[in-house]
DNA sequence: GTTCTAGAAC
DNA sequence: GTTCTAGAAC
């Protein structure tokens, strides 16, 4: 790997911010290694990265999120190559609740007290099927953007059960696109008491104040 | 999916 | 002047 330490004082004159530095080596060293490939791939690599990989049994594999927007932020995926939502089928029933039922179990494990949604993004960014496995708490510095708010809650997150259902009803799941796309454009709104807001930063430190923890039985 | 940044919003 | 967001990335 000695051929991978290049120093910017390789290139003087070359005033590259180090961002740009450590994507230009990353990019180099992905291509030589024969590992390049779009972003949209990537959470095939992380299935093979034992940095990521907190889970794995013979038909799923279990990652932690490379860019967690909760205290607790999984992803549950398929070794069964699934692109989407859309090509389920009635034969993906079974391994639909082995999913959901690992997702408990992480979650479980990850912590006890806090509350957990489990499901799907409608039209998700990365390639290959996976079920976020999240905390409610969304207090994480990477959660930075409307996007990132309202895809985890409004109904642009699809509940892991009502995926299942929707596939034993109809054998398919049905996904509008342009309305999917309205709803992360949506004003700012708290997941726990519907209050607006005005910006993200105002809005991350009001949740920071709602007890996120499972309603306590007795 | 993220990073970066121009310019809007304050 | 600073904070924040939205859109390009070839």
């Amino acid at each position: 790997m000695a051929a991978c330490v290049v120093k910017t004082s390789c290139f003087p004159g070359l005033h590259l911010q180090k961002k740009n530095v450590i994507h230009f080596l990353c990019c180099a060293m992905a291509s030589a290694s024969g590992t390049a490939g779009h972003w949209s791939k990537g959470l095939l690599a992380s299935m093979n990265d034992p940095e990521a990989v907190i889970d794995a049994d013979e038909d799923l594999v279990t990652i932690k999120d490379k860019y967690p927007k909760a205290k607790f932020h999984f992803l549950i995926l398929p070794r069964r190559k699934i692109p989407n939502l859309k090509s389920l089928t009635r034969e993906d029933l079974d391994l639909l609740e082995k999913m959901h039922q690992k997702g408990e179990k992480i979650a479980n494990r990850a912590n006890e007290e806090l509350q957990f949604r489990f499901g799907y993004h409608a039209v998700p960014s990365m390639s290959h099927l996976h079920m976020h496995v999240i905390s409610q708490d969304f207090n994480s510095p990477c959660l930075k953007t409307k996007k990132h708010w309202n895809s985890f809650v409004t109904d642009y997150f699809v509940d892991s059960k009502a995926v299942i259902k929707s596939i034993q009803k109809h054998g398919q799941w049905n996904v509008n696109k342009e309305e999917m796309d309205q709803l992360l454009k949506q004003d700012l709104k708290c997941h726990i008491c519907k209050k607006m807001f005005r910006t993200i930063p105002e809005l991350k430190a009001h949740i920071v104040f709602h007890d996120v923890t499972k309603p306590k039985t007795r």
